[in-house]
DNA sequence: ATGGCACGCATGGCGTGA
């Protein structure tokens, strides 16, 4: 018999700062996993408790300031880590990995690259190589893998408002879409696409548009919920959920979910 | 029109985000 299970990946710039919105979204939406990108804070200072007493389990590894990941469960999670174990920085503050109900997770939080002539930019793209051979060291495209979270990208015209101003944007560039695609063409599937085919539909929108920015759909999507074909096949719904976006105290980033009957 | 806001920090302006 079939179960449903709902996964869901937020960059919500700062644990501290989002606890509010965070707990009360899993309250209302009780998913089985929520990945968390830029939690900003070292693992001594991270809120478990607010998790633990709504029954969620955690786990995470941060950093003073910048970049922290988090993965929280109503499962235990099985087989965690933390990291790139392919070249040169593990970066163990920017990916983690679980496997939660017999379903692989891996929650990265990709580097930006500040803009396309800095070596932050190169560094980014050799982020997407080294994700590659991560996946043929640990899985196989038949596994049930998801690869989510904040990967800075928009993979196509339709992911960014006014996609023709943004060719040199470190998210849009044609250097950081083919990246991006030798990833995605290891095995994946864009789940999210999958069930949402039409075209405004972002998960990013800089703070500093405002109200009326957010309502022109001036937005970006490069937060992803990606699964291999043998998983993929199980996803019936998929979506953007817009409130914590619009609600008190935001993220600039708002969730993403998918759900899948495994 | 290249602006604007929010975050953390051995803060009182700066680096970062996308």
């Amino acid at each position: 018999m079939a179960r449903k299970f709902v996964v869901a990946t937020w960059n919500v710039n700062s644990i501290r700062a989002r606890i509010g919105p965070v707990i009360a979204w899993l309250k209302k939406r009780r998913p089985d996993v929520l990945c968390m990108q830029e939690t900003k804070v070292i693992d001594e200072f991270f809120p478990v408790e607010p998790f633990t007493e709504i029954g969620y389990n955690v786990v995470f590894r941060g950093q003073k300031a910048y970049n922290g990941v988090a993965m929280v469960s109503l499962e235990k999670p099985k087989k965690v880590s933390y990291g790139l174990d392919v070249g040169k920085e593990p970066d163990k503050s920017r990916l983690i990995r679980a496997s939660i109900a017999g379903v692989n997770i891996v929650n990265t939080y990709i580097p930006q690259g500040r803009d396309i002539e800095t070596e932050h930019y190169k560094y980014k793209l050799r982020w997407f190589a080294r994700l590659k051979r991560f996946f043929t060291k640990h899985y196989t495209t038949r596994k049930r893998l998801i690869w989510l979270g904040d990967l800075n990208i928009a993979p196509a015209p339709i992911d960014v408002y006014k996609p023709e101003e943004k060719t040199d944007h470190v998210c849009y560039h044609e250097g950081v879409q083919v990246a991006f695609r030798k990833a995605f063409d290891w095995g994946f599937v864009d789940v999210f696409r999958k069930h949402r085919p039409e075209p405004e539909l972002y998960s990013f929108y800089d703070y500093r548009i405002g109200r009326s920015g957010i309502r022109r759909k001036m937005g970006w999507r490069v937060d992803h919920i990606l699964a291999t074909k043998t998983l993929a096949k199980k996803s019936v719904n998929a979506g953007i959920d817009m409130k914590p976006r619009l609600g008190p105290r935001p993220s600039d980033h708002t969730v993403m979910f998918a759900e899948f009957r495994i």
